[in-house]
DNA sequence: TTAGTGATATCC
DNA sequence: GATATCACTAAA
């Protein structure tokens, strides 16, 4: 079954790990539908984490950020890749939780490239989406956290933090 | 290991 | 206006 809005609007603590393993379901413009398990998430929480886009505070790109849980924030990285990542929390709190991956996809690059998702996704929302949402069939799997990847600007402490969720074996 | 690619934040 | 930086990928 589809996910609701209550299950963005927490913290991305609990999203992030609560994501991985569930179903990514992308309606194409073409007809069709892709349906992708997640296998693995990051955080990204708060001014305070340097990690996160909005430690810069509220800029054009980070703004998103700030709007209300659902919300999608679609960058692009490295001029070439576009990142998929939900808004959670409370609205004028920057957090979200990034798809970094999903099975036969190893890498939130790819990931976007696959389902086509790019900046015209930007600021729109996964709770009222036709064309983007995520579904529990119910499968659960062990989560195996670690730290997050390609952050080296961040503090050591941020660096260190284990906001990164990979799925292990089914349970 | 390295090039490729372009938006963004930050400095003038 | 300029430039350094970047939540990556594919090819070698």
């Amino acid at each position: 079954m589809k996910l609701g809005p209550e299950f963005f609007h927490r913290d991305c603590l609990e999203v992030a790990p609560e994501l991985v393993g569930k179903i990514l379901v992308r309606r194409l413009p073409e007809g069709g539908e892709i349906r992708l398990r997640i296998t693995e998430t990051e955080c990204y929480r708060g001014e305070e984490d340097t990690a996160c886009h909005a430690r810069f505070g509220r800029t054009k790109r980070a703004g998103v950020l700030y709007r209300e849980s659902g919300t999608l924030y679609v960058y692009l990285c490295y001029g070439i890749h576009w990142l998929l990542n939900i808004v959670t929390g409370e609205v004028d709190v920057p957090q979200a939780v990034l798809i970094r991956a999903c099975e036969g996809f190893p890498g939130p690059g790819r990931l976007t490239k696959r389902l086509g998702i790019d900046g015209s996704f930007n600021g729109l929302s996964i709770n009222s989406c036709p064309c983007l949402w995520v579904e529990d069939d119910g499968q659960r799997f062990r989560i195996i956290p670690d730290r997050r990847v390609g952050i080296d600007y961040a503090s050591e402490e941020d660096r260190n933090r284990l906001w990164r969720f990979k799925a292990a074996d089914r349970l």
